[in-house]
DNA sequence: CGAGAATTTGAAATTACTCAACTACAGTGG
DNA sequence: CCACTGTAGTTGAGTAATTTCAAATTCTCG
């Protein structure tokens, strides 16, 4: 537990009281945790399963912001008053996550000063790979792009099989366009043609990555 | 300077240690603060001038990040232990800063918890606005893409001219291209395009909206 | 004035989207 | 156990948006 960014540098007893300021929520498969748009009051801490965050447009169109695994915090706006939050948060499969009330958090922040550092930390990170992805959104071809996701999700939930990298996580077509920026069409094809060459195999909600070496080829920046 | 979300709820004695902790440097025009890669040993703080904030892809393209104005602070990110800077920052005109190495930002903030919350805000404030560029890229078209940027610029830096809003920035086709995530070309277009219609008058370098009121619709989601 | 950089514009090529039709699959209830 | 239904996924054809490349033009600065 104190390999976990949140956690650095509290001992058992901080953290013990820290748990215990928070509160336990469970939420099945789908239920929403918070909505876009509504008031920030709560910071929350993922236990079990998977959250994820979305952002819907104004036409209703949804872009997918990132899939929160157990260990990690989401929603630390809520340490700041009259805040809303910008996306919509939900769990993906059963989900088991602990929150902080703002006020619980302020008062934790002051008793553990290295907690502000670390939510600086994870906030820094979050920054970083904002960042990235408005890089890459900029920059690079669909193509380009559905390989980074997968890539990326293989390493966030992969599980070895036999045959290759399989991602642990029920997605479909409309999910990785979301994801990336793209329409499930363009997704849809892409795969078709990955599965054509043999780099992939996908079935309903499940892809395996056959070959990730030469899917990071179609991944990373070749400059001809 | 209390209205500065960084100096949120410190007394002017607080300030006045936070400044003199700080070391001040001067920047010529196009002088460069830090690179991308480099060590994260500082944060930074715009007195005067601006600064750009642009990521280099691995073929050399730029990503424009954002435009730093006097009074907002940026690299957050030299507050955790060896950290890189994720961009290149560089000064647009002549810019004074301030500065603080880590250290002395650990001081403060332990001086100071407040000022840990106020960076937890800028910060929070900044993902909300990278989200929101995220969800731009992903669903909307080039043209309102470049309407929106436009908006922004003339809200942050717009000067009133009898014949319309001038965007206070010496600023490149190729700049916006960078910020809006197409082509120096597309841009010049697109300029053309609403020059001729009246929206807007440009010369090299200078962007004076005709008509705010007729480029805000063009910059919204009008579900038709 | 001349040189280099910024900008504009046309035309062709490419990428990705849209729409529509079709197929495959999973779960439900008889 | 199987037919049924609705959702997910596939694919083709046409189209729209955007990029690319090349060439001209304009501007700025020394």
């Amino acid at each position: 537990m104190q390999s976990n960014p949140l956690f650095h540098e509290l001992n058992e007893t901080a953290l013990g009281k820290i748990v215990q300021a928070g509160h336990l929520a469970r939420k099945l498969d789908g239920e929403y945790i918070f909505f876009q748009g509504d008031p920030a009051l709560r910071t929350y801490f993922v236990l079990e399963g998977k959250v994820k965050l979305a952002q819907l447009t104004t036409d209703g169109q949804q872009v997918l912001m990132e899939y929160i695994g157990p260990g990690r915090v989401f929603a630390i706006i809520a340490a700041i008053p009259n805040a809303r939050y910008p996306v919509s948060s939900q769990a993906v499969g059963d989900a088991a996550v602990l929150f902080w009330q703002r006020e619980t958090m302020n008062v934790l922040t002051e008793s553990y000063p290295v907690l502000s550092t670390n939510l600086l930390r994870v906030m820094a990170t979050q920054i970083g790979e904002f960042q990235n992805r408005i890089r890459e959104l900029s920059t690079q071809r669909v193509e380009r792009r559905i390989a980074r996701v997968l890539l990326r999700l293989a390493r966030q939930t992969g599980r070895k099989l036999p045959d290759g990298e399989l991602i642990d996580l029920e997605i479909s077509r409309q999910d990785l366009a979301e994801m990336t920026g793209t329409t499930l069409y363009t997704v849809s094809r892409t795969l078709s043609q990955w599965e054509n060459v043999g780099l992939i195999k996908s079935r309903r909600g499940h892809v395996v990555i056959s070959h990730p070496h030469e899917l990071v080829l179609l991944a990373e920046d070749t400059p001809k």
